[in-house]
RNA sequence: GUGGGUGUAGCUUAGCGGUAAAGCGUCUCUCUGUGGCAGAGAAGAUCGCGGGUUCGAAUCCCGUCACUCACCCCA
């Protein structure tokens, strides 16, 4: 007996959390892509790409006891020769990498570094959580100056000033480091301990497992006690207050606007001292546009050299999405603002060669060539809202002209073939 | 992993027990080489999937899957 045949016709789709994206969205991708780089390298950070699968050890070894819960978030995969592999969760680790593995110990310190492409985390999507997501990013690898701090989140701050938003927050506190973040750990856990009955089911949780989380739970019973809870910036050791306090007043400088925020925490152990969030000021959403800090015990954790350094990244979809609620567009690079029409065999060989000289002037232009009525094209400039056409037909292939038909007043000139070229660069304004 | 919402043409939706409808979009023609309008027409859906109730299910019930939102988490 075959068996029943699957009555629909199943249509190929993405993987949960993974989207394409349509030229319409590209258009925002670009301008965010090519802003946030023209800005970071206007600030000294070279442009670096990494592969997207990388060792899987790269990403586990730093993240020590937590690595059960990162690994289920992983794409990994085992290669027919065995090797581990893992798709890129996120950019800081390959770029440390990428530093050891380069020798880049021996350029001038701090290499500063920008990128920007896809990261994949295997977890629950939900609004502007993907499992395939963008990022663009700087990192300042291999000096511990706080006005590297400064000049990573300066970087990221102007590139969204650039792409259009400019209402900006920068959510910033600092973790300490090893001196003295065990120390504030134990008060924490402590202060905690003595609430316990009151706290929520999460909290005691946290409590054993994440200690810092505790300061940004939602619940009311739990955000009641945040008040009186021990914060991290009254028990920096020297250094690590001097370091914060150097931070500020660079941001300061720079007219920065930041919002000193004690409850600001990450989840794990390599992030030391400086940590921050961005915010959009003028939508109501409460998601982090961008977020960063210093990983000076990173390199140490990946088993390498300790090398101080601090990074953040721009989440592109988040962009977007502010983007498109403040009504800010990008601008299609290269819309053609001309249509290349063509009637009859010879004008449509013709067309071709035609097309190919105005590439080589540099102005773009559109064509449906496989269209043979006139209407049929006209009405496709139409929808395109091109104000140009060129109007190329078997009476013009013949008398070796070439019609110029400006859409809104419908005046149409006539230009000899020859001579079609040389009259467009003069007037090239008008076209491109 | 837990909970809520939603699944009807490419898109947006109507229908909510009698066996699929509209707008937009696409294509064709009216109009063989001069557009935006209008008219006519075509293509496109076994109403997510499976089962149940019923003479009859897109419609009611159960299950399932997908998407989505929130929680958890967020390197």
């Amino acid at each position: 007996m075959p068996k029943k045949a699957a009555t629909k016709k199943e249509v190929p789709t993405t993987p949960k959390g993974m989207h394409d994206v349509l030229p319409a969205d590209m258009a925002y991708v670009n301008l965010i892509t090519k802003e946030s780089k023209r800005v970071a390298e206007f600030y000294g950070f070279g442009h670096i790409e990494t592969p997207h699968l990388e060792k899987t050890d790269l990403f586990l070894r730093p993240l020590g006891d937590t690595s059960e819960v990162v690994e289920k978030q992983m794409y990994s995969l085992r290669t027919r020769g065995g090797d581990r592999l893992t798709l890129r969760p996120e950019g800081t680790a390959p770029l440390m990498r990428a530093y050891y593995q380069n020798g880049m110990a021996s350029w001038p310190q701090p290499v500063k570094l920008f990128y920007a492409g896809s990261f994949y985390r295997h977890e629950s999507p939900q609004a502007l959580r993907f499992r395939e997501f963008r990022q663009v990013g700087v990192e300042a690898i291999g000096d511990d100056d706080a006005i590297n701090d400064a000049l990573v989140i300066r970087t990221l701050v102007s590139s969204l000033q650039v792409f259009g938003v400019k209402e900006i927050t920068v959510n910033i506190n600092s973790l300490g480091d090893k001196t003295c973040r065990p120390g504030y750990h134990k008060e924490l856990v402590n202060y905690y301990k003595k609430h316990e009955e009151k706290i929520c089911r999460d909290c005691r949780r946290r409590v054993k497992e994440n200690p810092l989380r505790l300061l940004d739970c939602k619940e009311e019973a739990c955000a009641a006690l945040v008040g009186n809870a021990p914060q991290m910036v009254d028990h920096l050791c020297e250094e690590c207050k001097k370091h914060f306090s150097e931070v500020i007043e660079f941001l300061d400088e720079m007219q920065t606007p930041y919002f000193l925020d004690s409850h600001l925490a990450r989840g794990f152990d390599y992030y030391t001292r400086t940590i921050f969030e961005i915010f959009e000021n003028d939508t109501e959403d409460k998601t982090a546009l961008g977020a960063g800090g210093r990983y000076d015990d990173l390199g140490e954790l990946m088993g390498a050299k300790k090398v101080p350094a601090v990074g953040g990244a721009l989440g592109v979809e988040r962009i977007i999405n502010v983007l498109k609620k403040k009504g800010i567009k990008p601008r299609a690079d290269a819309k053609p603002r001309i249509f290349l029409i063509q009637l009859g065999p010879e004008a449509r060989k013709k067309s071709l060669t035609l097309m190919e000289e105005l590439r080589k002037i540099g102005v773009p232009v559109a064509q449906s060539l496989s269209r043979d009525s006139l209407r049929s094209q006209l009405n496709i400039v139409n929808k395109l809202e091109i104000p140009v056409a060129i109007i190329l037909g078997q009476k013009e292939a013949l008398d070796g002209t070439v019609g110029l038909r400006n859409m809104e007043t419908g005046v149409q000139e006539t230009l000899s073939f020859d001579k079609f070229i040389g009259t467009i660069k003069a007037r090239l304004k008008e076209f491109s």
